[in-house]
Formats: C-alpha cells, sequence, structure tokens
DNA sequence: ATTCAGTTTGCATTCGAATGCAATAATGCT
DNA sequence: AGCATTATTGCATTCGAATGCAAACTGAAT
C-alpha cells in the first residue's frame, strides 16, 4: 500500500490501473489516486473551511462521487478524538412519555452533525455497564432521561464526558440539566380546585427515589395546602397505568373521601381514572376531579381530556441538545440549568366539588 | 511516542516515569508501559480466545484496573472492519407502538454485543440521507422499522450492509424480513362476528404505501367476505389516534350503517372508538362493534379494552437481533422471512350485532 | 526579472488497537 | 540431558482520515 501512495510532487491520475473498488469500500486513498491528487488533498476537501481551489474541489468530487466515496466516521473520530456519538440513556419501561422525546432529541442531534447512540437503563446496575460502554465508544457527551447515581455521574465527570440530564438531577451537586417547573401551574390549578369547592384531595405520587416526581408531589402538597385543601390520603405509584388504578384502591381502602385526585404523572392518572370510571361506578369529573402532570398526547383522547400540566417537551429536547452540543465544542463550559414553564391543558377531568 | 514504546524483548515495568494519565484516557500502550509487557499482549488480554498465559492476564489486568482502561472500540473498529454498531431506523411520529419494539431491540443488540445507533425517518427523503449518515458510521447492520424506497434498500445490498426489515417488505424482491401473520385470526374474528350476527362491516385502512398496512387490509378484506359479511364503506387513515376519528366519520358522511369496524391498528380503534361514543353517542359494543390490529399496551386500558390481534412484538424483536446478528458474523447468510403468528386478544369491544 | 506575500498542495506522522509472523519460552517425551 | 512440540510473547504493520509543516505555486508589486 506504501508504494501505491504518490510519490513526488504531481501525482499523475490513474498511474495505478488496481480496480479501485473490490468489494472494499472506496477509502480517501482511492479518490485520491483517481483525481491524482494527495490524500490530504480529499481529506481537505471534506472539511469545510480547509484551504482548497475550486479546481481541486471540482475535481475531488468527481472522483469521490464517481466511487461513492464517503468519509469514514471512525478513522475521523480515531484522529479527530471526537466521535459525534452521543448516548442517550432512556428507561425503558417506566414511562411511555419519552419516547416523544427521544425521537425529538435524535432528531436534533442529528442537525447538529451528533448520532445517537441509545441506551436503555433499567437499574442501577444497568446504568453502571451503560457508561463503560459508552465510554468505549467514546461518545462526545451524555444525554441522561434515566436514572444515574451520583457515583455514576462523577465517573463521567472524571473522564471529561458532559452530561445533561433531562428532567431528572441531583439537587445539591451542581450539574447542567433541561426540567420543567410546574409550580405555577400547580398553584393555579390548586387554587381553581379551591373556588370549585374542593376541600379534601389525595396524591398518586410516584417512586421517591426519581426527582421530579418528588419535587411534583412536594409542589403539589404545598400548593393544596396554601389553598387550603386537605391531604386526606396518598399513594405511592411507579408512573405506570395500573399503578394509577391500584393507588386509587389504596386510597379507598384507606378510606379517604377524597374530591380531587392529584396524580404525578398522567400514565397514573388514566389508570386512576379508569379504575374510579368502570370499577367504582364513579363519574369524573362530576363524583372525583383528576389533575396530573405531562400533557402527553394520550391524556387529551376524548375517553380522559385530562386536565393536566405539560412540559413543553419539544423544547426541552432542543435545549438538551443545544447544552450538549455547547459542552461537546467546549469542554470548560459551565454548568447551567434550563427551567422551562409547564402550560395547563383545561381538559375536563375538573369539575365542581360534589356535595 | 515510537521511542517510548519498548525496545528489546523483555520490558522493564516503569521504565518511563511520565504519568499515564495527565488528561488524556489510557490507551494499551499505557497499560503496556505499566505492566512491562508489550502492547500487543494488552491488546489480546481483552480479545477472549486469543493465546495469552494466566500470569500475562493478571499482570495486564491488574495495570489496567489501575489506570482504568478500557479498549477503544474506535479504533478496535477501525482494525478490525467491523464498528459493532448497528442503524435501527423508525419512524418517530407514526405509530406509538414502535417504541415498545425499539427499546427491546436495542436491549437485544446490546446483549450481543452491539449497540444501537438511532436513526428517525420520516420522509423518503430522510431515508436518503440517513442511509448515507449510517453508511459513513460504518455501521455493521441495519434494522429498519421505517419506509424504505427499492432503491435505498438496493444501495445498502451494494454496499454489502445486511438489512433486516421490522414489520416491512418488498413483496417481490428476496429480503429478510420478520413479521407477523395475522391471516389465521383475523379470518376466526371475522367468523366470530358472522355469527354474533353481523352483515354489514367497514375498514379503516391505513396508509396504502405501507406493506403491513396494506397486508391487514387486504386479509380483512378476504376475511370478512369469506363470512358473508358485506363492506359496506372503506376508510383510509395514517395510524394515528385522529384519523381514526375521522375515519368513522367520512363513513358515516357516506351514509354506510356497519354494525362493526375494522380498524388496521389500534390507535386509529382507539381514535374510532372514542369518537363513536363521545360524538356520535353510540355505545360500543352493543351499537358498534370494533376490532384492530397490534395488541399495544394501551388498548388493554378499561376505557377501550379492545379486541385486538396482537403481535408478539418481545419475540420478533428479538428474531430481528438474532437475524442480524447472523448476518454480520456471516455475510454470505441467505435471505430469511420469519412470521410469527399473531394472537386474539378477546378484549370486550365487540357484541351481537344491534337488530 | 526579482522579490515577497499569500495560497495551495503534498509529505509524513498521528490516533489506538489488532494481527501475521517470527522469536522465544515452556512443556513433553525419549 | 537433548530434542521436538506447543504455547506465549513481541515486533512491525495495518486500518482511514486529519493536520503541522514545508515545498511549490500564484500573482502582484517593484
Amino acid at each position: 500500500m506504501a508504494s501505491n501512495r504518490q510519490k513526488k510532487n504531481p501525482p499523475k491520475a490513474d498511474d495505478n490501473v488496481v480496480p479501485l473498488i473490490k468489494g472494499r469500500r472506496a477509502t480517501s486513498y482511492d479518490v485520491a489516486r483517481l483525481a491524482g491528487v494527495s490524500q490530504s488533498a480529499v481529506s481537505r476537501c471534506f472539511k469545510p473551511g480547509s484551504s482548497i481551489s475550486e479546481k481541486m474541489r471540482k475535481r475531488v468530487m468527481k472522483a469521490a462521487k464517481e466511487v461513492e466515496y464517503q468519509p469514514n466516521a471512525i478513522a475521523r473520530g480515531l484522529i479527530t478524538q471526537r466521535s459525534n456519538l452521543v448516548a442517550v440513556l432512556v428507561s425503558g419501561r417506566l414511562n411511555l412519555y419519552y419516547p416523544e422525546a427521544l425521537f425529538k432529541i435524535t432528531e436534533e442531534l442529528s442537525t447538529a452533525g451528533l448520532q445517537a447512540l441509545l441506551f436503555t437503563v433499567e437499574s442501577e446496575d444497568d446504568a453502571e455497564s451503560v457508561i463503560e460502554q459508552a465510554w468505549q465508544f467514546q461518545v462526545d457527551g451524555v444525554i441522561s432521561a434515566s436514572h444515574m447515581s451520583q457515583a455514576q455521574y462523577d465517573l463521567l465527570r472524571k473522564r471529561q464526558i458532559p452530561v445533561v440530564f433531562f428532567n431528572r438531577y441531583f439537587a445539591d451537586h451542581p450539574n447542567t440539566v433541561v426540567y420543567c417547573d410546574p409550580s405555577e401551574q400547580i398553584d393555579a390549578l390548586a387554587e381553581q380546585l379551591a373556588e370549585l369547592g374542593h376541600k379534601r384531595a389525595a396524591l398518586i405520587a410516584g417512586p421517591v427515589d426519581n426527582m421530579v416526581s418528588r419535587e411534583r408531589a412536594r409542589m403539589t402538597r404545598e400548593a393544596l395546602t396554601r389553598s387550603g385543601l386537605e391531604i386526606v390520603a396518598e399513594a405511592e405509584g411507579d408512573f405506570s397505568y395500573e399503578s394509577g388504578a391500584s393507588g386509587l384502591q389504596d386510597i379507598k381502602r384507606a378510606g379517604a373521601h377524597p374530591t380531587v385526585i392529584i396524580c404525578i404523572n398522567d400514565m397514573m392518572a388514566m389508570g386512576c381514572m379508569d379504575e374510579a370510571r368502570s370499577v367504582l361506578g364513579l363519574k369524573v369529573p362530576s363524583d372525583l376531579s383528576i389533575v396530573s402532570f405531562d400533557g402527553m398526547g394520550m391524556s387529551q383522547f376524548s375517553s380522559y381530556e385530562l386536565t393536566t400540566i405539560r412540559q413543553p417537551i419539544g423544547r426541552m429536547s432542543e435545549a438538551a441538545v443545544k447544552m450538549i452540543t455547547d459542552r461537546v465544542d467546549d469542554p470548560e463550559q459551565s454548568h447551567e440549568k434550563r427551567v422551562f414553564q409547564g402550560a395547563v391543558i383545561p381538559g375536563g377531568s375538573i369539575a365542581r366539588a360534589p356535595t
């Protein structure tokens, strides 16, 4: 191969008649040989901003097209120390809401010239191995919408890999994060519930090890109390439809009689609503009002029409990608929190409290 | 660097006191130097099945652990001509059913030592650029659950990249594919509908450019006719909830009065059911029966409880991954179709025809 | 024609791991 | 011990593109 490389200044085109492609994909050397230029010239043609004459560019591009040359991103990654790969960590089962974000993030990454390397994380052990995998693949950054321990995060930081958290974060530690703050909206809803005559509320919370879930629950408790509603019962779910249903059962079994239930996410609210209607025979919203968080597409299906607090998933995804690209380009970039406002979707799942 | 590499046979450990890590991640050379062995030895330690003594392995592993060495998958990919990356193509918006498959596929790939490089494809143009992207990243294979033209497929084949279609395929061309054949189930359901006294059916089909959609529609027409039901109307949807609702409206507007509607997927069935109940004031199933395809999780929420034909997504995902790994390991492997049986989920959306 | 600045181009090296080959060490066998 | 095998190990090269540096070229000004 070394002897095939051009020797003296003006390498002649086609001075080597070895067929360019025999099974093997074309490399920059193949293109160089075909165009009668050096490999460096080919490389420069594919790197925007390089010093190259128009004549040379045309010549190279013609040859490149001829053999369908596309630069090898793997080889490029090795020399530039940039893989253009971003690990995207999602938890598969938990929340059917995230696919929307995942697709959006993937698209945005792609327009930024980056590719999403997808990892599903179900447990902390998963996270462990996922981080090692990502590290092996030299990912330029990590967008995490799944659980990650402090130690795992620290490991990534130590390895100088930028991390952006999507809807989760460590409260007592600086980190880069995008999330949604629904406090104003839950305040407004609590106020509205009070005006509708509600006095007794119940809460179906999410897993306590989940930051977003905890925060939503905390805000809800505060908002309800502030508006003069009593929280007569609490149940803990796991974000799933089933746990919304069983959460309602738990509340009833505890002997509580709330007139409104706040669910920490839409999925549980749907489970709760279905259980109320089909098992307990309650009418929603006339017998029981339901409020929730997320604003996922399904929540507005006419069987549900939830009154919920929407997260602006699209803008949050854009922000997450922007934040990761900024940090890939400049690793010194400081931490940043981007907090989006929620928005109430009025829905039809709340009404005046039954008398 | 060349002068740092060990010169003669037994290279002494630590004969070079340059700090191993100064910002830079450890390489096999760093480990080799620390352990006092050659780089090849380190490489062999991380390749299962290599000729290496136990003593050497321990020594290397100790050094590797010390500097947290993990082989660089990018560099490995360059030399082995294997990226261990598989492109997974999904269409983002269309079908909320695929996330389940996507996560499953990702997990399965991961246990096979492969990583999923995620691409969203909305249009044929997208597919074009996605294929080029995937090619640049030297993916070892492609799993496509999205649209792809014959020309695009041919391009991938020409480039010797194995492709597995997930629930789509080209009928008149050999290719490797996993899909679900619901013909027996739809026959059984048609039979059951006839026994329940149904005579007039309507069909809400999917996009005609979608193979699965076309096939389901075809089978449905055949099954219904065979069982003596007349198809009094057909509407075409796009798999979305909204198009299920508008499909029903189209049917009604055409003046048809079916007693049962077959929807080509669950999502449209839910839209159709909600529209029937909340807008047309019909009772499902007593006034109108509904049948569909997919068996996605939501379809069994108690607001819907669809009678639907489930695809075994889990097993299909496993099969897809198995098929792609087989073909990555042996590119000569011939084409294969793996067809899974559907399964009827009885649900509660069909009943005796109203008189 | 000469000089000089500015552009283009090519050369040689680099990234990090894998591997064929040859050298060496370890082991078995007589 | 002596010789033949076999198992380990190291050496040198390779994968494909990017890039610092120097050589060559361009054009303009003198």
